[in-house]
DNA sequence: AGCACGCCGACT
DNA sequence: GTCGGCGTGCTC
């Protein structure tokens, strides 16, 4: 006999141990999966992480089910990146695993349910329950464990199977379905001899009574012969010659043409290049070439360029380079929603190599990918991935680009692993030895940091393309303006002035309300009360178009009362969004221009996003009133005028990072302006504008604002300095969660010499009828986070030896920002 | 994380 | 009396 260690994808931290046999033991590679009987009756997908042994271990095993894989469908790179990765995040391997692979390639056994085949079953020994699933099942063969929950209309079905169980009526069993299928597609074509038109004509003649079915054959011969039809399917062939069915039916009948079928590519496809790489600057290629230099010493390169530096161009002759020399390359960006301009511009260059991956790609098409990227496709060597892309399977990875890298949307935070596509993915070029440029024109104070203390190289791009200005930026005082009713609504005098002026002149508007988090409410103008979740300590939000009241925590929702619950009035009123409120005033100002808005709510939809974009880039929006999406990574060639609603707002978050994303967000709504022809302006109204992060903003004056929050960073122990890690407690009962994270927090105090904050209940105390709170863990960057991080595991080992807490649940967040 | 076992309140 | 709530412990 012989033993594996394998990785089940659950929250445990160890690994299992199964029996094999010595077959299974020569073939079985770490990296492969196995289905495995885990628990009572469940089969799992897990991946063998260690080659068999001998080795016996003390205690007994199962053996495991079947091989699932011929070859490693993990290779060995993603394993240790995996690994460094639950280590350094704190969470298991096979959380991990969970997040890392495509949900197809982890198969879970489903239980089916079946009639047994007796003859006719006594229908008076059984239950109610039990009759109703039996004559489900007299419908439909086999039913799923969840259509009888549903057919039931409860949970718990266990006891019922079992009665029939008893009974004799069912079978039950446990189904693994290999769900990943190519995806087939039927075609027709012409009989092989009748491409000759000689033997096609013999045959037309013989038919001249089939009228339609010879036209279809004609049309079939003509769209056969045309280079540009490739394969033809009975549609194509019904809509060309215009005729039903039937006749094409006919003939595939008679053998004059046969169908055959064809595995079709899911993922969209590319055309192959068309365009010579960019032209660039002067400065450009003194920026290429220090890239390079620091790249020869095998150091992360972070690029600051400003707004419009022409970042991308440097990126595409990066990657034509690691193309050309065979390599593999992965471009990481924040949100892939936002980057279909992107994908355009890539699509140029490299068409036949772009590979896409995201969230929203449905299960079978990110199998695809994966199995391009690890047969080294060439349709697959430069991929474009928000940040779970990191978990393909490269090998020979030769760059890695992440794009905005100071963008927050990198971090992941529920569920584990809690890691940072950027952090994770410097880790993940280490061990490939790939070359690594990181870009942005407002860079994180983390990153312009170590590039500081010499383990990233910095190159600088200080100046647009093209010689373009920066746009101008002005502060517009409206505590002023609101003193001496000079506001129309939420607009300066000044603003709306420079926005006539912008649209007369035929530029576009674009206008910035960043009220971040904010959702609309229902309140009650009587008695002022907001409508709270019953199971979180938040307001529900109000939708509108489905005219109910929704809980974004954990999906409660009620239909929009008519009166206030609490005072009974019928004065309840729906404050909308920030951008709504704009938007019906910019409406009201500019009667004569075509308004849209671009938010949360606009966005919902697949395409709604790319769509609005795309009508914005094309002027059939004049005006375009938006939140933080805005900000990231858009060219709009027609936009002179950058209008921001209210700057104080992002600066009174309970943040230590407030003020650097308010700086980098409003550099970066600016630098939406002015990318063409003349230069941009960019009114901020705020109610403090001598505020110094304003004033830094104005003056793009990254220094300074790097200088003043380092220095207060350094001085309250936050990153860059310090690291943090927070532990959550969440419980039902309060007091017990409250006496739980008291006693870890006095053990940590105990067992580290670090600064313990808290505990401390957070902004939101209460999710889906669980309290929680807060425990801080901060630490200067050259402690071993190693060892700290040993302490935290024996403390919660020994945390979880406590029966009076053991409900209550610890999440650990490893730089929660 | 699931999942089952087992113990207690509140209903036919 | 039974049902279903949830606390408790286990999974190679
Ligand atoms: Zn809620
Ligand atoms: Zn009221």
């Amino acid at each position: 006999m012989y033993y594996i260690d394998v990785i089940l994808p659950i929250p445990i931290r160890q690994a299992f141990t199964y029996s094999v046999n010595k077959d299974e033991a020569l073939f079985l590679k770490p990296g492969m999966r196995v289905a495995v009987p885990f628990g009572r009756s469940k089969v799992y997908t897990a991946i063998v992480f260690r080659s068999a042994t001998a080795q016996e271990p003390g205690y007994p095993t199962k053996s495991i089910d079947h091989i699932l894989d011929e070859a490693p469908l993990i290779n060995s790179h993603q394993l240790k990146h995996w690994q460094w990765m639950a280590s350094y995040y704190l969470c298991t391997l096979g959380e991990v695993v969970r997040a890392a692979l495509p949900s197809l390639f982890l198969l879970e056994s489903e239980t089916m349910v079946r009639l047994k085949e007796t003859e006719l079953i006594d229908e008076s020994i059984l239950d109610d329950d039990e009759f109703q699933v039996v004559e489900a099942l007299g419908h439909q063969q086999t039913l799923h464990i969840n259509d009888i929950r549903s057919i039931l209309d409860r949970h718990s079905v266990v006891k019922v199977l079992q009665g029939l169980l008893e009974k004799d009526c069912i079978l039950i069993h446990e189904e693994v379905q290999e769900r990943y299928k190519p995806r087939l597609k039927t075609f027709i074509r012409l009989r092989a001899d009748l491409h000759q038109e000689s033997a096609l004509n013999e045959v037309l003649e013989q038919m001249s009574r089939a009228h339609a079915q010879r036209l279809a054959l004609m049309k079939m011969y003509l769209l056969t012969a045309d280079p540009n039809t490739e394969d033809i399917s009975q549609v194509d062939l019904q809509k060309a010659s215009e005729v039903s069915p039937g006749v094409i039916k006919a003939l595939l009948d008679k053998g004059l043409m046969e169908q055959y079928v064809k595995q079709m590519d899911r993922l969209d496809f590319y055309p192959g290049s068309v365009a010579n790489l960019p032209q660039l600057s002067s400065h450009q290629l003194t920026a290429l070439e220090e890239i390079e230099d620091y790249h020869g010493q095998e150091l992360p390169v972070l690029l600051h360029g400003v707004t419009g530096s022409g970042k991308t161009a440097l990126y595409i002759h990066l990657i034509a380079r690691q193309l050309e020399a065979g390599n593999q390359v992965l471009y990481l960006v924040p949100e892939i929603a936002l980057t279909t301009q992107l994908i355009q511009r890539l699509q140029a260059f490299f068409g036949e190599f772009l590979g896409v991956y995201h969230s929203r790609y449905n299960l079978q098409e990110r199998a695809e990918v994966w199995h391009n990227v690890a047969a080294k496709k060439q349709k697959a060597r430069l991929i474009i991935g928000a940040r779970s892309a990191i978990f393909l399977p490269f090998q020979n990875l030769g760059l890695v680009v992440i794009d905005e890298e100071h963008e927050p949307s990198f971090k992941q935070h529920n569920p584990a692993p809690r890691y940072h596509g950027r952090d994770s993915a410097l880790v993940l070029a280490q061990h490939h030895g790939a070359r690594v440029v990181m870009g942005s024109a407002t860079p994180s104070l983390e990153s312009s940091y170590l590039a500081d203390k010499g383990n990233y190289g910095l190159v600088k791009m200080p100046y647009r393309y093209n010689k373009m200005l920066m746009p101008q930026m002005e502060l517009i005082d409206i505590r002023e303006g609101y003193r001496k009713k000079r506001m129309t609504g939420h607009f300066s005098e000044r603003l709306i002035e420079q926005m006539s002026e912008s649209l007369e002149s035929g530029s576009q508007v674009i206008l910035f309300q960043n009220r971040r988090g904010y959702s609309p409410v229902l309140s009650c103008s009587t008695c002022g009360v907001v409508s709270e979740c019953p199971n979180c300590d938040v307001s529900l939000s109000y939708h509108e178009y489905q005219q109910q009241l929704r809980c974004h925590y954990c999906g409660y929702s009620m239909p929009v009362p008519v009166e206030c619950p609490a005072c009974g009035s019928a004065t309840l009123d729906a404050k909308g969004l920030g951008t709504q409120q704009v938007e019906a005033e910019v409406k009201e100002l500019f009667p004569d221009y075509r308004v849209a808005r671009m938010d949360q709510d606009t966005t919902r939809g697949k395409k709604a996003h790319s769509r609005l974009i795309n009508q914005f880039e094309d002027r059939e929006i004049d005006i375009l009133v938006g939140t933080q999406m805005l900000a990231k990574g858009l060219d709009f060639a027609g936009v002179k005028l950058v209008g921001v609603m209210n700057a104080d707002n992002l600066l009174s978050f309970p943040d230590f990072r407030a003020h650097e994303r308010c700086f980098q967000l409003l550099v970066q709504v600016g630098g939406r302006s002015g990318r063409q022809s003349e230069q941009g302006l960019v009114l901020i109204q705020a109610f403090n504008p001598y505020h110094t992060i304003l004033q830094q903003v104005t003056q793009y004056d990254y220094p300074a604002m790097y200088s003043q929050e380092t220095e207060e960073r350094r001085q309250f122990k936050y990153p860059p300095f310090y690291r943090v890690i927070r532990l959550t407690f969440k419980d039902r009962n309060r007091q017990k969660m409250q006496q739980a994270s008291r006693w870890f927090a006095t053990l940590l105090r105990h067992a580290l010499q670090v600064e313990i904050l808290g505990p401390e209940v957070p902004v939101i105390g209460r999710i889906r009828n669980q309290y929680l709170t807060h425990i801080l863990i901060k630490f200067d960057r050259d402690l071993s986070a190693y060892a700290i991080k040993e302490t935290i595991y024996r403390a919660e080992n020994r945390f979880k030896g406590l029966k009076e807490f053991s409900t209550v649940r610890i999440v650990m967040d490893v730089d929660p920002y």
